[in-house]
This record gives C-alpha cells, sequence and structure tokens, in this order.
DNA sequence: CTTTTTAGTTAAGCGGGCTTAACTTTATGC
DNA sequence: GCATAAAGTTAAGCCCGCTTAACTAAAAAG
C-alpha cells in the first residue's frame, strides 16, 4: 500500500514535471524575459514583496546579480523597487499588475492543459481527485510552513 | 462540482511547482550543467534517443545551437552522438549511463520531499491519494498520446 | 546524373547572467 | 560617537547560449 501511493506519486510528479517545465520556458521565451528574471517575478508573484537579499539567497546568486536582474525587471516594468521605511538600506521588490498579468496569463496557459484532462473524467473521478489533491496540498502547505 | 475541482487543481499547482521547479533547478546547478544542457538530457532521459534535429524542434532552438549543447554533453560524457545507420546525414543522441545516473540522483532528491508529505498521511487518506493520481497518470498519458 | 533539399558542423559576434571588487549609504555594537 | 557590519549599486571581465552565415556531406527529386 505505501509502495502503491509512491509509485503513482512518482509518475504522476513525473509526466507533470515535464510537461509543466517545458510549458514555462516556453511561456518565459515568449515574453522575451529570461529564465532567471522570469523566476523572479513567480518568486515575488508567489510569495509576495521581498527584500534584494532574499532573492539573491533564494536563487544562490550574489547581491550584484540580484540587484542587476532586479533593474531590469524594474525597466520593463514587471516590479517596483522601493525604499524599505523601516531600513533606508533595504529596498522592497514588489510585482506590479503589469507583472501579475504576465505570470496570471502563463498559469491560465498553463491550466488549459489540466482543464483538458479534468474534462475527461467522470463525475466521480473529479470527486476523487478533487478531494485528493485537496489532501496533498494541504499537507504540503503544512509541511512548508513547518520547515522554516 | 467542476468549479471545486478547478479550484483544487489550481492550488494543487501552484504549491507543487514552485518546490518542482526550485528543486530542479538548483540541481542542475550543483552538477555544474548549464539549464539548456540540463533540459536536453532530460529530454534525453524521458523520451529516449532522437536525432539533432528532434532537439532544436524540441526546444525551439537553431540546429547549431543544438549541436553545440549536444558537443558539451558528449565531452562531458552525459550523452553519445552516433551516426545514424539508416541515414548518415543524421545523429542519433543518446544518454549515457553516466548521465542516466545523474538524472536518476536528481529525481531521488525530488522525492524524498514527497515521501516525507507521505509519511504524514493516513492509511485511509493515502489510498486516496494512490488512486486519484492514478487517475490522473492515465488521462495524461492517453491524453499525451492523442495530442500526436 | 545533376539539382535541390536535408542534417549537421563550425566560426564570428551579440547579449545575458554571474562573479569579484570597489564604493555609497544606513544601521548596529561597544 | 566611532568602528564595524549590512544592504545595495556599479563596473569590468568571463562564460555561455544563441543566431546568422558559410560549409560539408548525404539523401531525394527530376
Amino acid at each position: 500500500m505505501s509502495k502503491q501511493i509512491n509509485q503513482s506519486l512518482r509518475e504522476w510528479m513525473d509526466v507533470f514535471m515535464h510537461r509543466s517545465m517545458r510549458g514555462w520556458s516556453q511561456f518565459a521565451k515568449s515574453t522575451g524575459l529570461s529564465m532567471p528574471q522570469f523566476s523572479i517575478l513567480m518568486q515575488l508573484h508567489h510569495k509576495g514583496p521581498c527584500g534584494m537579499s532574499q532573492i539573491s539567497e533564494r536563487f544562490d546568486i550574489s547581491n550584484a546579480a540580484a540587484s542587476q536582474l532586479a533593474e531590469k525587471l524594474v525597466q520593463s516594468e514587471y516590479i517596483e523597487r522601493a525604499e524599505d521605511p523601516t531600513d533606508r538600506r533595504a529596498k522592497v521588490l514588489q510585482i506590479t499588475s503589469k507583472g501579475k498579468a504576465l505570470i496570471e496569463a502563463g498559469v491560465t496557459e498553463r491550466h488549459r492543459w489540466l482543464d483538458e484532462l479534468v474534462k475527461t473524467l467522470s463525475t466521480e473521478e473529479k470527486a476523487k481527485v478533487s478531494e485528493a489533491l485537496t489532501i496533498l496540498t494541504q499537507t504540503a502547505k503544512k509541511y512548508e510552513s513547518s520547515e522554516e
């Protein structure tokens, strides 16, 4: 039983990840953004505003690199870079509505595939899948918050 | 109901994709391979041997670019480049055992997190998740083969 | 059998990401 | 207050991926 769930998770992740990674990199390319720039944008969309150092830490690059990438995103108006009112050395990076729209367009595009899949499921199957994914997502969120 | 499954799919994707993409790019970096090189390796591992043109088509780059990337992977012994016996203009790219080992190490690392999640599930939850993911995977595979 | 098309390679050159190093500005520790 | 540490920025230089263009070699078309 334990073996079975491992097996099914692995297979699903395999299929899903290949599809997903390819889709995202194609989408990133179509926007004209490089992958590093795009990843930062995703990060800001996903986790909300943060400072420059969090970016460099998260992506394991130097402060200088983060600063340069952020600069380009500011230039193209996908993010905003403001002074942190509580510490005037620090900056607060935040996605703009233009940036948000871009990422959400990507998400929507990625979802089209999932929607197609769901369409072919029976009502009963839909219910099962929905319940299972909710369980997984909840568990994952708990785990993420527990690891710091 | 249809709304509910869309919602749970979206949330699931949000959490799992971020985690997974981050993990892969960290892993790729740790191997010293660039993302383009790593992606080609993944592709060869996932879909088996193919020619140079399929690579350039798949990743939407020029033949020249594909050739140069492949050359580097050959140099580092992650792939083999042989002459296609049925068409002496063409080449057959194939992952080596060294390459396979590398990718599989990455997969294993990615799975560690999934295993942690599964551990915290009850027996009943495991059964539900397992069943649902099997449904999804089967559906996805059918869909993939139907789209060409 | 010649012409054209197809598969791949090679080289030059551009642009991007990244690092190190030097610097500015602001906060912290004593 | 003064020294030290921390957050970002800027510039120089390297490596890498990518494109275009020129080329080789083999298959297909006529």
